[in-house]
DNA sequence: TTCTGATCATAG
DNA sequence: CTATGATCAGAA
């Protein structure tokens, strides 16, 4: 699919998608949808990203750059709700002084999200599974001031060498969690004291409870 | 039932 | 290794 020329017709596309199934769109793209749960996890989000007509691949920016549009699978539950937080961007674990939220790549990311609802209950198999109603957001003043308290914060302990203090429970709204292949995957980070130490890569989640207000906003 | 920390797949 | 796409699964 050719990337969108447009927000419009980038949300017609997504539009479209609403009642469709994980099958439908993975047999469109000559994919299989794999047996094992397990094994499938990031499946949605990149048959999304065909669907649409993505073009950042893995770049640490936008999905629709052209656009500043990030698109964002989100799991709803049997409840309706979110099921799971959702990963933003990886946390640099050694911040350069002097960086603001404003220029972030957390910033740039949420300024503007495609947010895609997809079936979670674990009672819908895999594979038929249906992507729900496309909905555009940006942050209200609101929105960012919390992001921004939360980015704030997490960044200062951080780079003051706090890493390995900060847990999930941290931040009201954005979350710096475990982002790496398992417990083992290390990277660098500043230590207490100035030193260097070895660490479980991070990346920022939005709460799933913030997805929901968010979601339910609009619609 | 909800949430945190761990884990799985893939591209470059 | 770094980044993306996320969900899993046991603890709280």
């Amino acid at each position: 699919m050719n990337p969108p020329r447009s927000i419009d017709e980038l949300e017609t596309r997504a539009t479209a998608l609403a009642g469709r199934t994980i099958t439908e769109l993975a047999g469109q793209y000559g994919l299989a949808v794999p047996a094992n749960p397990r094994r499938t996890k990031g499946l949605v989000g990149q048959l999304a990203e065909l669907a649409l007509g993505a073009t950042a691949g893995s770049r640490p920016e936008p999905d629709f750059n052209h656009l500043g549009v990030e698109l964002k699978t989100v799991p709803i539950n049997a409840s309706g709700s979110p099921a799971e937080s959702t990963y933003v961007c990886v946390a640099p674990l050694h911040p350069r002084a002097g960086t603001c939220f404003e220029q972030s790549p957390l910033a740039a990311k949420l300024a503007h999200v495609l947010w895609l609802p997809i079936e979670s209950s674990s009672q819908v198999p895999l594979e038929h599974r249906r992507f729900g109603f496309a909905r555009l957001w940006q942050p209200t003043p609101s929105d960012w001031a919390l992001l921004k308290m939360d980015w704030e914060e997490l960044t200062e302990q951080v780079s003051l060498g706090y890493v390995q203090s900060i847990t999930a429970r941290h931040g009201v709204v954005l979350q710096l969690r475990p982002k790496g292949r398992n417990s083992r995957d290390l990277v660098a980070a500043m230590g207490p004291e100035g030193r260097l130490i070895q660490t479980n890569p991070r990346g920022f989640y939005l709460r799933a409870r913030f997805t929901a207000d968010i979601l339910s906003r609009s619609l």
